[in-house]
DNA sequence: GAACCAAACTTGACACTGTAAAGATCAGAT
DNA sequence: ATCTGATCTTTACAGTGTCAAGTTTGGTTC
């Protein structure tokens, strides 16, 4: 009678258990939702039983975010391929795609930027929101003009669409956002960018 | 001996007294410091009173955000009013305003924009929100393209500078604001807002 | 094969949180 | 003088994160 759960301890994968867990509490109830117990719980653990993994709640959240930066990933991947193929559309289809994440997964997102910026430094090699950078490094780089730090192009541009999505998913517009695919002023706010394309030499 | 504590209940300014106290705690610890009953030891009252004048955490939060918001104008007009009399200068003016408001009080700039958005709804009259966006808007109104909606323009600038200051008071650069006048790229990013001054007739 | 060990979890406890219900106290009107 | 309603207190409860101590278990060593 001791492999009829074939694991009741050390399943060995209790970490991803958890994370698993956190994920969707975040996707039902939004961030106010997660507590290490009720992960815990979900993963039909004992409530101490996150702490020995991750330390504290933040050590959870900084696991839960650095699988939220690949779906984060892939949905700004995703909606770039359904562009153009100039540089410009391609940028605003990583643009669109960040929106869309946000709109589809605010307790994701919630957790993304809601912990201390060095939470993320011990998930390093985790690839955690690293690549998410990378992505728009890439799309950004031609559009940095001779000589200038990628790096002000790449904050431009990262501010606009972060701005935007916070405020847009937060409702702070006139309106909600009528169904999954409303994206509001979308387009026409991201057509600052368009300043871009004369900026690079 | 009933006198002796000019008012020992029914002091009338309880509700200020406790968003008062909010403010103080907010400045010293953060959102994470923020309770209820910390607000009320502060006033000197029992745990449960804050509740009698604002329901629940979230209706002391809207007031708190209420008078962070006073605070909020008068940042942005104070930056405004050290700039250049151009209509850029006053636009960017804000815009720095806007940043070293969320600088100096990043527990208020979360209890601002932390809210569900209908909590503002309930303000209204409060002078609450309004105040500052029509800061926004009236110095975004130079720029707004003849026939087009003022919205777009206020939301393109006021997505820039508030990605921008999410992300760069979150510490999500590289390093930390080195000293508290330290703005990182902010000037190198708002030089964005230069395309706007093209598209206006 | 038996003893040991370190890792993985559980159990129990504590302080703190928001919130609800009920009681106490007081100002002012009737 | 009494009633009334607002203001605040007291008490209680469920939920939270976190710590300290036990308990189980798989693998290792003798």
């Amino acid at each position: 009678m001791a492999t009829e759960h074939k694991t009741r301890h050390l399943h060995g994968d209790l970490k991803n258990a958890l994370v698993q867990a956190g994920l969707e509490i975040l996707e039902e109830g939004g961030i106010d939702a997660l507590s290490l117990r009720k992960c815990a719980a979900r993963a039909g653990v004992s409530h101490a039983a996150p702490a020995h993994h991750f330390g504290n709640l933040d050590g959870l959240k900084s696991a839960i975010a650095a699988a939220a930066f690949a779906l984060f990933s892939q949905s700004m991947r995703e909606a770039a391929a359904q562009e153009g193929d100039s540089d410009l559309a391609r940028l605003k289809g990583i643009c669109r795609g960040y929106l869309q994440f946000g709109m589809q997964h605010k307790g994701l997102l919630d957790v993304m930027f809601g912990l201390p910026p060095d939470a993320f430094l011990k998930l390093g090699d985790d690839l955690g929101d690293s690549d998410s950078y990378n992505i728009l490094r890439d799309a950004c780089a031609p559009f940095v003009p001779d000589g200038c730090d990628p790096f002000v192009t790449e904050f431009q541009v990262w501010s606009l669409v972060h701005g935007y999505t916070q405020l847009y998913v937060s409702g702070r517009l006139g309106g909600r956002p009528q169904d999954a695919s409303d994206e509001g002023p979308f387009d026409q706010v991201m057509a600052l960018l368009d300043g871009l394309q004369g900026a690079a030499s």
